[in-house]
DNA sequence: CGGTATCCTATTAGATACTG
DNA sequence: CAGTATCTAATAGGATACCG
């Protein structure tokens, strides 16, 4: 098989689950925007929780795509933003997106017609 | 927002999730490689069941991307093979797992940095 | 503000058995 | 061979409360 990553024991799998996963790609897809505090990500990212926000932003920050910057004052302020790695992956990413939501009508058209064959289950 | 897929209502984000999810994105990336039966699927898709790969399958032939060629045969065969748009869209999602896959090297690092700082939680 | 901890529910995934 | 049906286990996710 060409690529490891369709081995369920490879490292890279994880990295991409949490690049692709629901609250990943949304996160990468902010942030791709430019630099944005706790709450500025939360109300970007629409209907996260704070405890996902979190979990999603601890990951990328572990897999080195988002950087956090946490001054010391009172009260806190802590940003975020991508690394150059987390840039270059985002663009891929968004690449992707882009691609399938500009496809969408086609997408919406194939359903149709599955539903129209098959019932609508 | 840029891009509407932010939006937890929007019709792409459900394809979207096909399309990277776990199975999802290892189908794509198998049908890529070419035309395949049910049960080689299953094999080349490593630790997929029988129904995870035949609910993705359904997901991603009625989103268009994947087509499903069925002859009544005793015993049946069924071939499965990626349409034009799921090739366009599997070429934008193999250029980010490719991408992924090559700086996993440096996302290794990361962690172990991460980890280091922080203690292995 | 920027989170963590806890609890609880909903969704997903896996195992197994069965069918045309 | 190519699946579906059913049941159970694991996990993701949300609500709430609280802390530095």
């Amino acid at each position: 098989m060409a690529y490891d990553v369709f081995s369920r024991q490879c490292p890279s799998r994880s990295t991409l689950e949490h690049v692709t996963g629901r609250w990943g790609a949304l996160t990468l897809g902010a942030l791709h925007d430019g630099t944005f505090r706790f709450n500025e990500l939360r109300r970007r990212v629409d209907g996260v929780s704070e405890k996902m926000l979190s979990q999603t932003l601890h990951a990328l920050e572990r897999d080195g795509l988002v950087r956090r910057d946490a001054q010391p004052t009172n009260p806190p302020r802590v940003d975020y933003q991508l690394t150059p790695l987390g840039r270059e992956i985002a663009e891929r990413l968004m690449t992707l997106i882009r691609f399938v939501e500009d496809r969408q009508d086609e997408v919406g058209k194939a359903q149709e017609r599955y539903d129209a064959t098959r019932g609508a289950l």
